[in-house]
RNA sequence: GGAGGAGUUCCCGAGCGGCCAAAGGGAACAGACUGUAAAUCUGUCGUCACAGACUUCGGUGGUUCGAAUCCACCCUCCUCCA
């Protein structure tokens, strides 16, 4: 029964491929709206450090999910599936088809999954208790045993250097008094939607290449400027905004930690991690269709060979049916 | 020309006679990932026929049962004096 589900197009890969563009080129040529599946681009004000598509990017394709957060506001995966699923429905309503696009792979898992997050949320007073205990010098070990004893299963799973996750496995035990092991697993539960994934990748060299030139972009653009003015309107030192990459390295260098070519090296460094990081996301999801983007003379060509999958894509569900 | 100081594995940097293939950090590579995910965390990281062997600590000799560690000379770099 393919065809009774919306079918969803998505444009993933890691950092500096292209992304946007490739988007917005499906839209155009199927009648689509841009979902937007970017952590950071959510956030308001931070536009140039978060390479926000522009209006001429855009070229009129309605883009959602973009800047609607305010960037002193916390914001984490389960708003973002609550937030992305309204979305969609609007989009699938007007009978358009919705193109995710963007590279934080948790977030397309939390939208092309049925995950259920559940009563306990982020922020919570007891998060932040549990947070000041596992700072403590032995804090790790003790609240590491303490949810041995709980929850043997998560403890397990969890390293007790990964005092994040230790603290939220916590969390939901005591908000829920039920372990997080125990929660209904449907990490890998088959989703509403007929998702068709591309994820676009450049051969590393290029990649690297690609990163290193976008970040002088940014610089040149002004992104010093753009931290100063988040800097200047308040915005508290440990907001999830600033931890960007691109912001927090600016933040430093502003705080008297080192000069700008060190910064930008830093940026350039940390951009390629992620890049990487979002490529071992992406490797394990079976779903994905890889597209070399080296193997395409031109952006317009890997734009026609897009489209044209999702086209026979369609013809195929119509056939199935 | 003279007086000091330094050269360590991709980089920074400990080691200063055996317990050293050599601490620690960085980079790199691989991986994890259910409310901070551009975050957080893990593993590997001289070579190989890999519970063992082999080649490394500027170079060449030497002392010693044994040297990255001590001595001599040479090369390179830094600081100071001329």
């Amino acid at each position: 029964m393919t065809g009774s589900r919306p079918l969803v197009v998505c444009v993933t890969g890691p950092t500096a491929t292209g992304k946007t563009e490739s988007a917005v080129a499906v839209c155009e040529a199927i009648c689509g709206e841009v979902i937007s599946m970017d952590s950071m681009q959510i956030y308001s004000e931070l536009a140039i450090g978060t390479a926000k598509p522009t209006p001429e990017e855009t070229r009129g394709i309605p883009h959602h999910l973009i800047g609607h957060v305010p960037p002193s506001a916390a914001y984490a995966v389960a708003e973002y599936q609550r937030d992305a699923l309204r979305v969609l429905d609007g989009v699938l309503a007007r009978g358009k088809l919705p193109v995710f696009c963007g590279g934080t792979g948790l977030y397309l898992h939390a939208v092309s999954h049925p995950l259920r997050f559940g009563e306990a949320a982020g922020e919570s007073a007891v998060r932040e208790r549990l947070t000041r205990e596992i700072e403590a010098p032995d804090g790790p070990g003790k609240l590491h045993a303490r949810l041995a004893a709980v929850d043997p299963e998560s403890a397990a799973r969890l390293h007790i250097n990964n005092t994040r996750r230790i603290v939220r496995a916590l969390e939901i035990y005591e908000l829920t008094g039920k372990p997080m092991s125990e929660r209904d697993n449907e990490w890998e539960a088959e989703p509403a939607q007929d998702w068709l994934i591309f994820a676009l990748t450049w051969p590393r060299e290029t990649l690297i290449r690609r990163i290193d030139a976008r970040v002088d972009r940014m610089i040149a653009r002004g992104l010093v400027d753009e931290v100063r003015g988040l800097l200047a309107s308040g915005i508290p030192t440990g907001a999830q905004a600033i931890q960007a990459i691109g912001y927090k390295e600016i933040v430093a260098m502003l705080g008297g930690a080192c000069g700008l070519p060190e910064a930008v090296q830093a940026i350039k460094t940390h951009t390629r991690q992620y890049a990487k990081r979002q490529m071992t996301w992406l490797r394990r999801d079976l779903r994905v269709r890889w597209v070399d983007l080296s193997a395409y003379d031109g952006q317009d060509a890997v734009h026609r060979a897009l489209i044209a999958q999702i086209v026979q894509h369609q013809e195929e569900r119509h056939a199935e049916q």
